[in-house]
DNA sequence: ACCATATTTTCACACTTATCGAAATATGGA
DNA sequence: TCCATATTTCGATAAGTGTGAAAATATGGT
């Protein structure tokens, strides 16, 4: 879990995982991400393998490209994480409330 | 946002920010804490200070204790950053479905 | 087979972070 | 006021992290 919030806990990375949240499961190629938010390719690869191994995004090869997506159980589990037992389970003193997409 | 998801990204804070979500509103004191997660005086407050900066936790004094607290719009807020505009706000491909505690 | 393009790996460097011991700073009670 | 307890700050150290340049490794087209 610690690995999860690290691998978001970087600016670029956050940037690149946002990023593929928006384009949905078909997700983006990585110089097209690359591109987008003007990151060096080696730096590019060295993130999407931190975001990988975290489980954030998955990728899958597609000719000479390689596009990356996001994986969402891997957030709603973290966000279950973070939430559990909250307030004791008190229903009615509890502030969580987070929205369904 | 990345100081929000930093401040969680690592075992200890993790450990105190869990501990504080189940113990609701009224929170814990500090040394309580400490004890309860067998972690030195001087540690924990470094962890507090972070959580405090990033606004996921709350301080208030009682005494000679300093009781904090989670701070749950922050946690809600950082949600609803990392989902923002899933799947280019296609509901139907959506797979983004988070509890609601 | 060769070339162009897409991605990853290696390496080195600068920077940040977690931890603890010891000292300092509240706060309340006798 | 003086003491005990709760918490924070300071200082030092060891370990981890982000970055780009250059080289290496696919993959597809001609």
């Amino acid at each position: 879990m610690v690995e999860t919030l690290s691998a978001l806990a970087q600016p670029t990375r956050l940037a690149i995982y946002r990023a593929l949240v928006a384009s949905g499961p078909e997700g983006m190629a990585a110089g097209e991400v690359a591109i987008k938010l003007k990151v060096s390719p080696a730096t590019m690869s060295f993130h999407f393998k931190t975001l990988s191994h975290a489980g954030l995004i998955e990728s899958r090869q597609e000719g000479r490209f390689v596009y990356y997506s996001a994986n969402f159980a891997v957030m709603n589990g973290m966000v279950e994480y973070l939430t559990e037992n909250c307030c004791g389970g008190d229903q009615a003193a509890c502030k969580v409330s987070v929205k369904k997409c």
